[in-house]
DNA sequence: GGTTGTGAACAAATTCACAGCG
DNA sequence: CGCTGTGAATTTGTTCACAACC
């Protein structure tokens, strides 16, 4: 018997959960134990719905009539994002956005450690930002084999940017998220996402002039 | 005769141009004059098909057998997305992320002006950064009024961001792109786009974790 | 009564296949 | 012959409507 096929969960539901998770987490927060489809819908702006949908993809224990269990579902939100490994994730680059990231603490909060904060400059090298030393980018492959992050930040110059994909991929990092005006290029079992800003405000920009 | 209905534009395309205009800027940096939709496609990662459909409801002039005009794409996606009104932005917060964002040199070269840098606490005003000088946030009003721009940033703490996103509405700014871990609410006039870190890092361990 | 869970209808987006043109 | 342009088919995602249940 080969292993049982986890029922694929839709992309556009994916790219939801962690919107659920934020609001479910502020539920948590305010000591509410249950909650409903229509109030989940109303926090995050989707649809009721929408939101039961999702929730059934998770095989979630909903009560008719009542709502859904918090907790129960911050647990299995929490377990299908993959957060329940704990990945820990590094940061490449000390310069303002590195250390931005570095001291956001957000990430902790939502199940991300940050285990390491790497520039190539000798002179940031040893830099206290927050709990972090700042490392020499050449120790990357000996940090990735260690505690094992498998997700990397990468917030350097444009220039060096696709070398310092190139380092990460060749350390093992499978998951990278930059934000480089440019493509990046990864091999296929590497997954990569860019934001980049300025796509941000264009896509702003339209709105505003189609007035949608 | 009214004024003519511009066809709505897919938000799936939308979304899209700011990609072609990436692509197509690198092309005309490398002075090809004219781009086929499978180049354009293999250079964003599209399907050639997807690329042919979107320029297709620009009522861009291809030519068939040979390709597009990478000028006559520029200047037609730039126009659509408004760009040609050379959207001022101001960012509010010189923290880690104000400045690195007021340093980064991708605005300008897609048509958005920094106009002004903002921040709350007396210790940072006056600061110089790159070009721009640190002003209080009470200049705010007068400064929109004066330039008259559009897109605001917000990159300042969480628990003073609903605040700077009261105040940017109240001084007329229609779009806002923010980085904050909450959601914020706006009056349905004025857009609201908010980029959240972690839930970009958890996509990532998600697709991760589903191989997909 | 209130809410979940879900099949069916609907809408949006993507891909296919190929005609039309340079 | 290569590439664009586009109707048709397919896939994907959302909304509706309501039965099932607590």
């Amino acid at each position: 018997m080969r292993t049982m096929a986890a029922p694929p969960i839709p992309r556009s539901t994916v790219a939801r959960l962690p919107v659920y998770l934020r609001a479910l987490l502020d539920e948590a927060v305010a000591e509410n134990v249950l909650v409903s489809s229509g109030r989940l819908a109303s926090l995050t702006g989707l649809s009721a719905t929408t939101v039961r949908k999702d929730l059934a993809v998770l095989g979630s224990p909903g009560i008719r009539g009542v709502g859904y269990d918090v907790r129960a579902l911050v647990d299995q939100i929490s377990q299908t994002l993959g957060l329940h490994r704990g990945s820990s994730i590094v940061i490449v680059g000390a310069g303002h956005i590195g250390q931005a990231l570095a001291g956001y603490g957000g990430f902790a909060e939502r199940g991300f450690r940050v285990a390491a904060l790497f520039d190539a400059d000798p002179a940031k090298v040893g830099l206290e930002i927050g709990t972090l030393v700042v490392q020499p980018i050449e120790d990357l492959p000996a940090v990735v084999a260690v505690s094992g992050p498998t997700i990397a930040i990468v917030a350097v110059p444009t220039p060096v940017a696709q070398d310092v994909v190139d380092r990460l991929v060749a350390a093992g990092v499978t998951s990278i998220l930059s934000f480089q005006p440019t493509e990046l290029s990864v091999p296929g079992r590497v997954m990569l996402r860019n934001v980049d800003l300025a796509v941000e405000l264009q896509i702003l920009a339209c709105m505003q002039s189609q007035r949608s």
